[in-house]
RNA sequence: GGCCACGUGGCGGAGUGGUGACGCAGCGGCCUACAAAGCCGUAUACGCCGGUUCGAUUCCGGCCGUGGCCUCCA
């Protein structure tokens, strides 16, 4: 099967062919950091970190170029500024740093590039100066606005009918536009807010500008692949193709756009405005990242997906499965050349579940044999996971780790001696005590044929 | 109101024009002093109503339900 993805803009599935197989680009929008980012965030960053691995694997590492930026010029930004005292550019890199660091935790590859928007100002500027020469934008009360009547294909890609969307729009219309469904480029800052000169006066640019001016100049004028939360498609992504294209001849913004679907709370959408966010630092402090992981690839990633404890829960005991049959091999950070079924999976979208399906499959396999054979099917089985960004721990750590609040290795370790004492005595009401002490406390006891092991539930 | 998704067993979740992955939980067995882990086996599902078809969960239409976007949002 050929790699293929499903475009947004086609509305099926294609298969992906990149403009220059010797430069894949990606881009996906980041964050804008003023806050921790919740799970939801992370569920678009481990999709696209999951596609950029895909990608390398078919075009070669060095062929794929991946930038990922940090919105940090905007209005919440400021208001958090205002409202802690801290100075912007101590917020945005404080959780920038934050922002990088959960991903790391969840194994997802850094980005080649994490562009800022405000290291990018004069290029923005420069990119509205051509859209008002052009025609495509214009001035009002300090404002510059993109008229989206020089874009004939203004909302392509929400699928989105102009007259209808603005007779259905809920926002108010400001006085300074010409069409209601015209966006901002560039705005004017007040005294006590942050600011840049430019020939309309002193501002800040509009939210959408900015991966316009990034993406050429890191990765050029049109790119193969741009990514997003589905909510992204409208209207920040749309306003994104028109000014690019706008501003380049015509020249395509991107030749695919992927889209991933929402995490759910219940039945709703988890939202900063809804309030019902789980952040993902908050649950890095009970979880493993590869846990985290597991749960939010466990699911298509444009299907909705619940986000539940027992979801938790059943990604842990599945990658533990996995885990004590790793146990059996050396440890090693090499891993081999990914196995068929699971590169086949992924190369259809991204079936992550299918790709699980097929580390099950492996798994029995292993199970199954013995000696050598054994040995081979399990590292095989490791390459597989390791394909998809899993088993990066060494078993004994995934196991043992992290002892938070329960009982020290010391502490169990004396208690398990104890224990192997009354069983030789035959004090299976002390042995039977001690592993239902140690169980209350989330340890697990395992008798096997050269003793007890352990491990963290 | 407009646009767009989705509705699969107890739960999570793929896929397919011809009895239907995978995982978790359950049940039975082996193993164990007993467990745990592991192994073997096993029951249960395609929202409703029509249509196309030899045959539909899969295609088409309608209905119902859920969710998303239309405003900052992954």
């Amino acid at each position: 099967m050929t790699l293929q993805f499903y475009d947004t803009m086609a509305r099926e599935k294609r298969a992906f062919e990149p403009a220059d197989p010797t430069r894949v680009t990606m881009y996906v929008c980041g964050p804008t950091v003023y806050n921790y980012t919740h799970i939801g965030n992370a569920r678009s960053a481990i999709v696209f970190d999951l596609l950029y691995r895909v990608l390398r694997h078919h075009f070669g590492e060095a062929h794929v170029v991946y930038a990922r930026n940090f919105t940090d010029i905007d209005d919440k930004i400021i208001k958090a500024s205002k409202e802690t005292g801290a100075a912007i550019a101590d917020i945005t890199n404080k959780f920038a740093d934050i922002y990088r660091a959960e991903l790391q935790d969840l194994n997802a590859l850094s980005p080649g590039f994490e562009p800022r928007a405000t290291d990018h100002i004069p290029e923005m500027i420069e990119l509205v100066e051509t859209l008002i020469k052009q025609g495509a934008a214009y001035e009002g009360e300090g404002h510059v606005l993109f008229s989206i009547e020089a874009f004939d294909d203004y909302g392509r890609l929400s699928g989105v009918d102009r007259d209808e969307m603005i007779a259905g729009a809920r926002v108010e219309v400001a006085p300074y536009k010409k069409n209601p469904a015209d966006f901002v480029l560039w705005k004017p800052s007040k005294d006590d807010e942050p600011g840049w000169d430019a020939p309309w006066g002193r501002g800040r640019p509009g939210w959408h500008l900015e991966c316009s001016v990034m993406i050429e100049k890191q990765l050029g004028r049109t790119i193969d692949i741009h990514c997003g939360g589905q909510d992204l498609r409208f209207p920040h992504h749309e306003n994104e193709i028109a000014q690019s294209a706008c501003a380049h001849q015509g020249a395509p913004l991107a030749r695919y756009w992927l889209h991933n679907g929402f995490l759910r709370m219940g039945s709703d959408k988890m939202s900063k405005s809804i309030g019902n966010v789980v952040l993902t630092h908050e649950l890095l402090q009970d979880w493993p990242g590869e846990v985290i992981r597991w749960a939010l690839l466990s699911a298509h990633y444009r299907q909705p997906l619940e986000w539940t404890d027992e979801l938790l829960r059943q990604s842990k005991r599945q990658l533990d499965r996995f885990y004590r049959l790793l146990e059996e091999i050396e440890f090693s950070d090499e891993a081999g050349a990914p196995p068929a079924s699971i590169v086949l999976a992924l190369d259809d979208d991204l079936n992550t579940p299918e790709a699980f399906a097929g580390l099950h499959e492996i798994r029995d396999i292993a199970s199954q044999l013995d000696g050598e054979a054994r040995k081979n099917a399990i590292a095989r089985l490791r390459s597989a996971g390791r394909y998809l960004g899993f088993f990066a721990h060494r078993p004994g750590d995934w196991f043992k780790g992290a002892a938070g609040e329960g009982p020290t290795e010391m502490e169990i370790e004396a208690l398990l001696q104890e224990r192997a004492n009354a069983r030789k005595t035959r004090d299976f009401a002390r042995s039977d005590q001690i592993r239902d002490d140690l169980a209350a406390k989330g340890i697990i006891i395992e008798d096997g044929a050269d003793g007890a092991r352990w491990r963290r539930e």
